[in-house]
DNA sequence: AAGCCGGGGAT
DNA sequence: ATCCCAGGCTT
């Protein structure tokens, strides 16, 4: 049977990627400001829902030093919906960094750039490859799908162990010559051809030498350690009222949505817990009697990749504003409907505000 | 090594 | 319902 050999198999990816590959905005540039803020946007994250982000970013910060001066709030407003919000907390933390101590240049080369904030290995292989023309193979998940497949390997993808041998085979496969051409050639491959449901393998250039293929593998490969299940969460927001205003807060570090602004929140464990237990609570935080807690019409299904959250939401107009202390405690704010429009939130809020408010 | 962190789209 | 996405950080 045949096997596939480097130089084969890096020259058969560029040859296809050359007849399919799609134009993106972050392939027709060389500047790494350009290039890194779009590998970030594209972590965990498809091309399709990463684009208008992307184009966004670019038009508000056109350089790395109109990043560095915009207050935190908007880089996340601006980022609001695409998730995993640590990004964009590094993204300003790391633009801040290269203006004030590299002078507004990125380092060059992998080590150097696996040194900011965000950046791991795959984004740091990116860049340097991207922008820099280092012959440094990138590894994500097309990666790991292509090279298990065609490969034979039948490690678990998703152990951290298994890094290692991806990582040392993906190295011994980039070419010298174009290695930037051929890590963008073999993303695209995993995108477009060698996808993770129903491959292409009927028009698939490498069909001979895969093995996956070759052996009835391709449903087997690759390996990947089925993920936990998520958990089920029930939240409680009391939307309080005051004269066309409403109570809003920043969510702490830790939990989800960190530096995204929603309501005042209880959690509970349970669906529907009983309105003495709401009442007591809400008594405890706040110092204020709410003699029946009235939920909003429906209940709000929000699924993140490893939570399942039930959202309940009570109106509570207010006749004077709550009392200093405990919201200063809690950091609730009043917020005009103008100012809520311009803070960063989670989806689930937003979702709430455009159908009650907006 | 394992857990945590979003939201959308395809199947 | 389940899987996956141009992953990285924290513990």
């Amino acid at each position: 049977m045949a096997t596939s050999n480097p130089i084969f198999f890096s020259s058969t990816l560029k040859n296809w990627y050359h007849r399919h590959r799609r134009p993106l905005p972050w392939r027709e540039t060389r500047d790494p400001y350009a290039i890194w803020l779009s590998e970030v946007i594209l972590q965990q994250t498809r091309v399709r829902q990463g684009l208008p982000y992307y184009l966004s970013f670019m038009e508000r910060f056109p350089t790395v030093h109109d990043l560095a001066n915009a207050p935190e709030d908007e880089v996340l407003r601006l980022w609001q919906g695409l998730g995993y919000y640590s990004r964009a907390r590094n993204l300003h933390f790391t633009a801040k960094q290269v203006v004030s101590e590299f002078g507004g240049r990125f380092p060059e080369g992998y080590h150097g750039l696996l040194q900011l904030k965000g950046v791991g290995s795959y984004t740091a292989a990116a860049i340097a490859s991207f922008a820099y023309k280092e012959q440094v193979a990138v590894l994500d998940g097309n990666v790991y799908r292509v090279l298990a497949r065609v490969f034979g390997r039948h490690e678990n993808i998703a152990a951290p162990a298994s890094k290692k041998v991806f990582e040392k085979l993906a190295n011994e496969l980039i070419p010298v010559d174009e290695p930037d051409t051929y890590n963008q050639a073999i993303m695209e491959f995993g995108a477009i051809q060698c996808t993770p449901v129903a491959p292409d393998c009927l028009f698939c250039p490498l069909q001979q030498v895969c093995f996956a293929f070759q052996n009835g593998l391709v449903q087997t490969l690759p390996v990947k350690e089925k993920a936990k299940s998520s958990r089920a969460r029930f939240f409680h927001y009391f939307v309080f009222q005051l004269e066309g205003q409403l109570y809003l807060k920043k969510r702490p570090g830790n939990d989800i949505w960190q530096g995204l602004y929603d309501f005042f929140c209880l959690e509970t464990d349970t669906a529907h817990p009983s309105t003495d237990y709401l009442q007591q609570q809400l008594n405890q935080s706040l110092g204020i009697d709410i003699s029946a807690p009235t939920p909003t019409g429906k209940i709000y299904k929000h699924i993140l990749s490893h939570q399942k959250i039930s959202a309940q939401f009570y109106l509570i107009p207010l006749d004077s504003r709550l009392r200093e202390k405990e919201s200063n405690n809690i950091g609730l704010q009043l917020y005009s409907l103008s100012q809520i429009e311009e803070l960063p939130k989670p989806i689930l809020i937003d979702s709430f505000l455009k159908e009650l408010f907006f």
